[in-house]
DNA sequence: CCTCATATG
DNA sequence: CATAAGAGG
């Protein structure tokens, strides 16, 4: 059971730089994407179909913007899109997919670096968010919440941890409710498997060859219920792959 | 004295295919150049000046949209900028600059496809600009009108004349316009030398290969006073030219 | 430094 | 089918 979650920073543009390919070798049975930006037209999934997945999109109201799209090679029994909250579902922050012994919830969580104004955003989601996921945990057993978080935790989760301690995604406070999140039940399935490893990012900007001198910042993860954590059997990054800023983030879970 | 008209289609796009090596090569003493489509940083002029050139622009208002710049081996002993008229000098599309023997009128007409009330505003300066001309006539000799009229005459000035009877640029209108404004005193310089030739285009649409197929329109032109006419000595297109849909027209003009 | 939508041609 | 600015990242 391969799972794994990408922002791939335009659907079409992945697309156009031979995602399909990728996909097929890489084999995800469930793949979470984000910031599909999908525009007014419906996304063409034809070519994830053919290769055996069926796909649920949750697009932004605004064309070219956010959203997010699950591929599955199994039938989920339930699929939920969107999260309730019309500012958050406009967005196209969530869309989550039950399967009989786990659920994976695919998040794209908001920026807060372009203005001050998108940063509390952003923080109004990451309260948000963590009490929807306590609620979750009564209904839905077995979760997997993969996806762009736009923050880390550590020190060793960017390049430059001291030049950014009060840059949106590395805030204290961003910090302190990523810590929180995981003390719910969660284990970052990356840490889980490389320990304090350094220099693992999945983020680099396309400015100045930032990602050829691993200039970057882990903001894609996926967290695992800890009562699946002994099932965890492999976990990482795919920096070989190169069709967006972000790379991708896998987990394997054993039955 | 050689004289050339191009549309370049973004002046800062044609720069980066290589406009300034054509600029050497094809050597013009005037190079009236349109739709520049300058942005709200000043226009790097510099490449042009270290060929030899004087540098006088008139760019819209609005970034990136309309704007004529003549470049000029020869001083100018005056220069006017625009027509006086703000409704068309807010969009660029007129300079003018006085030589000792004759006037270089640098133009961009309105482009009428994109919606009717585009068409409408085309027809009124068309008007507008007979009547320009018509007074400039009283008071400057030797007037050469170039530019991107964004319409012909002749069935011959486009590939397909029987299926464009009512496009923009070939409505009856703009046909007896064109007869009208040549009646005043001009000489396509064009046609002066190349009789009826025809297949002889100077704007192909981008789509569906037009240009590989030659399905084009005469739009831009060089407007000879006929008082000049006896000087022409050399008149054609450029269509090696590749740097726009548009390319480069020429006329020589004797001593 | 990228992708995307929109305006304009 | 292109250019360009502008939003967003």
């Amino acid at each position: 059971m391969k799972i794994i979650t990408y922002n791939v920073n335009g659907l079409r543009s992945a697309l156009s730089k031979g995602l399909l390919d990728w996909v097929r070798e890489a084999d995800p049975d469930v793949l979470c994407l984000q910031e599909i930006k999908a525009g007014t037209a419906p996304l063409d999934v034809s070519g994830f179909e053919a290769l055996g997945y069926q796909a649920y999109l949750h697009p932004a109201a605004k064309p070219g913007y956010s959203g997010v799209a699950t591929f599955t090679k199994l039938t989920p029994k339930a699929v939920v899109v969107g999260c309730g909250t019309e500012c958050y579902d406009s967005e196209g922050r969530v869309l989550r997919l039950d399967f009989d012994d786990f659920s994976v919830l695919n998040t794209y969580m908001p920026s807060g670096t372009s203005r001050p104004e998108r940063q509390a955003f952003k923080i109004g989601w990451l309260h948000f968010f963590r009490a929807y996921v306590r609620e979750l945990q009564a209904t839905v057993p077995g979760l997997v919440i993969g996806g762009d978080f736009n923050c880390c935790q550590r020190d060793i989760d960017l390049h430059n941890a001291k030049a950014n301690q009060n840059s949106p995604g590395f805030t204290p406070e961003e910090r302190a409710w990523f810590a929180d999140l995981l003390a719910d039940g969660y284990t970052d399935a990356f840490r889980h498997h490389h320990g304090d490893a350094v220099g693992h990012y999945s983020w680099w900007t396309f400015r100045s060859g930032a990602r050829a001198r691993n200039v970057g910042w882990r903001l894609d993860h996926l967290l695992v219920d800890s009562g699946l954590q002994p099932r965890i059997t492999a976990a990482g990054h795919l920096p070989d792959a190169v069709h967006s800023d972000h790379c991708p983030v896998f987990v394997e879970l054993g039955e």
